[in-house]
DNA sequence: AAAAATACCATGAAATCCCAAATATTTCTT
DNA sequence: AAGAAATATTTGGGATTTCATGGTATTTTT
């Protein structure tokens, strides 16, 4: 099984856009870079997305490349290859760590997920993804208050025993 | 089927958040790291949770990993798998357990509980719970005065009976 | 030249490692 | 069964390393 993000945690962004990767992250974006070895910036993908998506996710070299094989498998100039390629190809970002485990977030993607001083990481599966710390909280009151609503006895474990679905 | 844990107890927390894991734990948590070897540190996941949860939820890691295969097979960007996501991966700490059988609670995880000095440790199947003593006694107190309002006769074996539920 | 991106150096706080003492538990001997 | 010896467990403190962050200098781009 591919190695996990795990883990969430708000890093300060300084004036020229740098963040600290939290180091835990940092252990898998090498892991899972092939050409990765000690001494050598890690690399990794940033994907933006469009206009409505509000936060980055960052891809390692390994997750990447199986979704662009996924994307391969497609038909050429069928609508989904060519939305995928927009979204994974064209509405990305390559970029590597510094040798002191920081990434440069240009002026163009801070501002897309509107932060400044803060930004809030969050693990999710072979991914992470890097939200302004005030949007985050705002969507994941929505899901506590969804919970909520649910069942006194309702325990999210449930939706593991749902068949594949939907 | 998986190793089981059973038992419970009291722990102490010293300043730097290190606990002691009682020994039958221990040995739980080695045969269920398939990566683990005499010498080398034992791993588990610390699943904390939303804001509301107040107990921390220890998997090893091959309980973990069933929950990850089982998030997997959840539709992408499905609610549910969302929700898994954000409570196994983002609010969860990967963590191993030192030379002397201690794990470090860090700060902010020992304040989420709202544990200082003690800790309280209690078997749950393939995962155990560390709670604030306090908090437990409170929540055990709360199960037995169920049970008292039961019938005479109730006997909570016959929870066995019920269907598997859902 | 101005602005942006990159490289290099520095530091306090926090996490980790290492060694050692005290306490319990088990095993062995008598 | 009692006591002694051996082993395993729990706890404590100091030294070391890593991490997150800030700053300055140098290079590249426009």
């Amino acid at each position: 099984m591919a190695r996990r993000f795990r883990g969430e945690g708000v890093q300060k962004v300084d004036a020229k856009g740098r963040v600290s990767i939290p180091a835990l992250f940092r252990r898998v974006i090498e892991a899972c870079d092939p050409n990765w070895c000690d001494g050598l910036p890690p690399e990794l993908v940033i994907v933006y997305g469009d206009s409505r998506r509000n936060f980055l996710e960052c891809y390692t070299i390994e997750a990447i490349q199986e979704v662009d094989r996924k994307i391969d498998q497609l038909a050429r100039g069928s609508l989904g290859r060519k939305t995928l390629e927009r979204l994974f190809h064209g509405q990305s970002f390559p970029t590597s760590i510094d040798d002191t485990g920081r990434l440069v977030l240009p002026a163009r993607l801070r501002q897309k997920i509107n932060i400044e001083k803060e930004a809030y990481f969050i693990a999710a599966g072979d991914t992470f993804q890097i939200w302004n710390p005030e949007t985050y909280e705002a969507d994941q009151i929505k899901i506590e208050q969804w919970l909520h609503e649910q069942p006194e006895d309702f325990d999210p474990l449930s939706f593991l025993d749902e068949d594949g679905g939907a």
